[in-house]
DNA sequence: CCGGAAAAATAGCAGTGCTAGGATCGGCCC
DNA sequence: GGGCCGATCCTAGCACTGCTATTTTTCCGG
């Protein structure tokens, strides 16, 4: 029936109302402003209607990471690819990187803080997860050596996002952040 | 008079169970299981009389995590000391701190992730977590070369503060744990 | 138009951190 | 020794959380 599939549209606009309300009241006060209620009302439903779209509020989180993920990697992308020679690809990317999780705080917790049931370095690693982690592969395959690729990005991908996240939370000296960047890339590869 | 000086005694006393029970409750069931409530049962004390010995939970995680300092500096210097050759120092520096880390995790969580009350890269940053870092400091010494000394701990320790953070969040390959460690040290010694 | 299924809201549960109020205890003074 | 009074502690409760069982409303098909 036609019925049917206006009732289907209406729910996938109302999932999409509702991740898009979580995210944005993330973004504006921090996760947790993000309570049931208040998105409720966001939203202008009651609270259970939320749990006939996502199991939990976890779930919506989940969700809202996933739309960081491809925006993430679609960054990291455009910043290796502006670059115009293999060495400057990798310092564009993780400057895009730590520019990223300075912008948006909020979504940078959803994917790397919170959320901790996504499934990450294992067979059923979602699509756009695995695309964001891709990039840096891309990017330090320029510095990689005789080194594994995949250990050299995760292990590059952990100074990045140590810095960030210790940064942000009060614990090095905000004016020196360029400089720790600069620093971490440069040895990183080996210049 | 004598029965002041006692009841001081056993309000330090008690102080000290407080933290205890608080991070023994933290390392068995994580920090979620910590409420007031388990707390208080556990010090066989109501409630309310947290209250009077710290300003609320944040505090006594606070508290906790200053333990860690403590100890953080104490196993880094053993680890450091311990190097017969200066090379040596920063890996086994590393190493004791990756350790650390996986083996409290929650007091790790209580210093580093959460209770961001503490005052870090300023001038009222507590002596034991000034004394931690200068452990760092002197670990990252004989790589240092032209590189400003305090700019390079702060970009190892977040190499390191991002490995074991992703790590336990299931982020990166369990068993490609050392590898890692090693080329960080390894690349960030110029090696 | 009406019956019934699907959808949504109300109300409630068990838990959280934190606090105002009243009870109880202990040391000091007369 | 007896009574007072302040410190100490507990009971009860507030406002909030995520989540759910139950009831009410809506809306579609016959």
């Amino acid at each position: 029936m036609a019925t049917q599939t206006r009732r289907e549209r209406e729910r996938a606009e109302r999932h999409r109302l509702i991740v898009r309300a979580a995210r944005e009241l993330a973004e504006a006060e921090g996760w947790e402003a993000v309570t049931t209620r208040r998105l409720a009302a966001e939203i202008e439903y009651s609270q259970p209607v939320l749990y006939s779209h996502f199991s939990g509020k976890d779930a919506i989180m989940a969700a809202v990471a996933m739309e960081g993920f491809a925006e993430l990697t679609a960054e990291l992308r455009a910043a290796r690819t502006s670059a115009t020679v293999p060495e400057q690809a990798l310092a564009r990317a993780a400057a895009a990187y730590a520019a990223f999780a300075e912008q948006r705080p909020a979504l940078y917790d959803a994917m790397f803080t919170h959320a901790s049931a996504l499934p990450f370095a294992t067979a059923e690693t979602p699509d756009d997860l695995r695309a964001a982690f891709a990039e840096l592969l891309e990017a330090v395959r320029p510095i990689a050596g005789d080194d594994d690729l995949e250990t050299l990005a995760e292990t590059l991908w952990s100074g990045l996002h140590g810095l960030v996240t210790l940064m942000r939370a009060g614990r090095l000296r905000e004016e020196e952040h360029e400089r720790r960047l600069d620093l971490l890339i440069r040895r990183m590869s080996r210049r």
